[in-house]
RNA sequence: GCUGGUGUAGCUCAGUUGGUAGAGCAAUUGAUUUGUAAUCAAUAGGUCGGGGGUUCAAGUCCGUCCACCAGCUCCA
């Protein structure tokens, strides 16, 4: 006999012989989750504990959060099963559920391949078949051990992370047991719809010492329909891929001759210096001083800074007259260098100098991407002088700032702190007041962030501020990072109000991150369709026969006249090819003209925004595009 | 850097068990003069990523280097 109590006190009873699962369908997601307590046969029992979960995707939906990851946490469990009846000798690892799915690391010779996938995947479809009830249940460490005698990994996480004496919770579907904390699927039967994208390598523990395990990668939907319309997002993402946009539209280009150093190409080369424009004119408000300090420094300088200590392997070196000279990894030194050029009041403070700065960095081979992580980028740093009592409203000003720039853009964002990291400079205590300033500025102004435990840069702590790709990976863009070091080591100072020298602390930001990668987001956030202010060509003139090519000319003029980028199609070739590819180039504006445009003065607009386009005369049409683009519309 | 994969024309790709490279689009030229996403035809374009090896013969097989892709590590 099983009894629930619901939240309003009602009880309700359940014949001898139901099962605890049964209880759970009867109730529902809601009564189920709202349940206070239940008794079988007269003894307390917890549902959810009971149940092995208190998200069961076969009563919670799916768009749950907490029922997807139970789901695919199930489905990483049915990959180890599949993996250990096709591959008895493999040695399992870990297999959490991930974002978009989950993965399993196997030890395995030879590590899996693409090829392998198809029949493990096949076998797993088999266990769904089977609607393995999977079952929580405990057990002491000696017996633990035992039971994964076989399995090296699974012993070292248990005397890693099992306190003496404790149970060990513990999972089985058929013959399977794994060690886990739950939760589960009830069965492995919802899992109807899965597939296994990838096999990769991955260091066991993310420590690139250590050994690398061989990683299957999948996902899975509770119908096919879900999976087939996730995998075609995949397929529609790649479209997006800033990769192909960049060749295609003429933006950029990745040759072999400089791997990890871009090219930027017209096209590429007009969004940048819009992007700048605008750039500077918000710095300008915000009152900063722009100054520009040279790529080469000598070794003395950057061990002065630290970085030969800290950064040198990331370090392009060079001779000159038999003195070492390193290519700047950050602009930072360059920046104390420009303060130190004269002294300073407090009057001067805050003192906001701002460059754009290219840097250098020996970048891993395996970690480039696209304009996503290159060897050679630009960052629009800034580096602010300040007194300790203007640090608090500094960082305000900055993430203020780079909140201003994102939004212009329509970008969504998450903030990340990071702290202390192993290999730093300076005391304890600076650091914890840094890393205090920057957390009571996130306080203040009320935002969400997450901590990256000693994630820090080697000087200080950051605020990281993450934009989405078009598949939904995220890339560290702007970064506001606290720094009571480099004024030390520089011996920066400034005149305060009482005549004597203080030192001042720096702060260390960009807001794009770097212009290349902020390039590169941009461009999978548009799907290249940038809009007005930015796009390389803004309107296609389109004559429809050579008879109109004498009034395109005139257009022409009066548009470049007034600042716009157009460009006049004039191949005899038929209007509809002429349509189809300025939509291919994604120009925001075709302005086609024939008899009827040519002798009212008009152009018929076919505007890529809706409510934009239609017959207008020339002026008016131009009087729409700098508006729209002065404003810098979305 | 590590694990796995890929590399043929500007792009997307084909190329049988090794027998000496092909298509579509783009480009160029000519014809066509067109009303809101592809007019027709002809021409040109490749030491098959680089340099080695095996072989009578290598785009195809084997090692090596380079680049790229996915992931790991690292990071703006």
């Amino acid at each position: 006999m099983i009894q629930v109590t619901l939240k309003d006190g009602s009880v309700r009873e359940y014949a001898p012989g139901t099962t605890l699962a049964d209880v759970a369908q009867s109730l529902g997601p809601g009564l189920f989750k709202a349940a206070c307590a239940a008794r079988v046969d007269g003894v307390a029992v917890d549902l959810r504990e009971e149940l092995n979960t208190d998200c069961l995707v076969e009563i919670c939906t799916f768009d749950d959060p907490d029922g997807r990851h139970a789901f695919w946490h199930t489905a990483s469990h049915v990959l180890a099963q599949a993996v250990l009846r096709l591959y008895p000798n493999a040695k399992f690892a870990i297999g959490p559920a991930i974002d978009n799915g989950f993965y399993y690391d196997f030890d395995v010779a030879p590590p899996f391949t693409a090829e392998e996938l198809p029949a493990i995947e096949e076998e797993m479809r088999k266990i769904v078949k089977e609607a393995l009830p999977v079952e929580r249940f405990w057990a002491d460490g000696d017996e633990a051990k035992a039971l994964f005698k076989d399995q090296p990994y699974k012993l070292e996480l248990m005397e890693k992370h099992a306190a003496a004496g404790a149970r060990i919770s513990l999972y089985r579907q058929g013959e399977f047991v794994d060690l886990c904390a739950g939760p589960h699927l009830l069965t492995t039967a919802p899992l109807r719809a899965l597939k296994l994208t990838s096999a990769t390598g991955a260091y066991w523990h993310g420590d690139s010492r250590l050994p690398m395990l061989s990683r299957i990668y999948g996902t899975a939907y509770p119908k096919q329909g879900e999976l087939d319309a996730y995998l075609a997002m995949l397929e529609e993402a790649k479209k997006r891929d800033h990769r192909r946009l960049g060749r295609e539209l003429g933006l950029f280009a990745l040759l072999e001759e400089g791997p990890g150093f871009p090219f930027v190409l017209p096209n590429g080369m007009i969004v940048r210096n819009e992007l700048l424009t605008y750039w500077r004119e918000v710095h300008r408000r915000a009152g900063y001083s722009e100054i520009s300090s040279p790529i080469l420094l000598n070794q003395q300088l950057w061990q002065n800074s630290g970085h030969w200590d800290h950064y040198k392997n990331n370090m392009y070196t060079t001779d000159i007259d038999g003195t070492t000279f390193a290519v700047k990894p950050m602009n930072c030194p360059g920046g104390m260098l420009v303060y130190k050029t004269q002294p300073h009041s407090y009057r001067e403070l805050p003192l906001r100098l701002a460059e754009l700065g290219l840097v250098h960095r020996h970048e891993l081979s395996g970690a480039l991407h696209g304009l996503m992580r290159v060897r050679s980028f630009t960052q629009d740093d800034a580096h602010i002088f300040m007194t300790r009592e203007q640090v608090r409203d500094e960082i305000i000003g900055v993430i203020r700032l780079i909140d201003e720039v994102y939004s212009q853009f329509g970008f969504q964002y998450h903030i990340e702190l990071s702290t202390m990291p192993e290999d730093h400079m300076g005391s304890a205590a600076d650091w914890e007041m840094a890393t205090g300033a920057l957390q009571a500025a996130m306080e203040e102004l009320g935002r969400p962030y997450t901590v990256n435990e000693g994630d820090g840069a080697f000087y200080g702590p950051k605020l990281d501020f993450h934009l989405v790709d078009a598949i939904g990976r995220t890339w560290q863009c702007g970064t506001i990072q606290l720094d009571f070091q480099m004024p030390e080591r520089f011996e920066l100072e400034y005149v305060g109000e009482d005549g004597a020298k203080h030192r001042p602390v720096m702060i260390h930001r960009v807001a794009f991150g770097s212009i290349e990668r902020f390039i590169g987001i941009l461009i999978e956030h548009f799907a290249g369709a940038f809009p007005t202010w930015l796009a390389p060509v803004q309107a296609m003139l389109v004559p429809i026969s050579e008879n109109h090519h004498a009034y395109a000319g005139e257009v022409l003029a009066k548009l470049e006249a007034a600042g716009i980028r157009a460009q006049s199609d004039l191949r005899s070739e038929k209007m509809n090819y002429k349509i189809r590819e300025a939509q291919l180039k994604k120009i925001p504006y075709m302005l086609v003209m024939g008899d009827k445009e040519a002798e009212s003065g008009t152009l018929s607009v076919r505007a890529r925004k809706e409510g934009r386009g239609g017959v207008m005369d020339v002026d008016a049409f131009i009087e729409q595009l700098a508006a729209e683009s002065a404003a810098r519309e979305l």
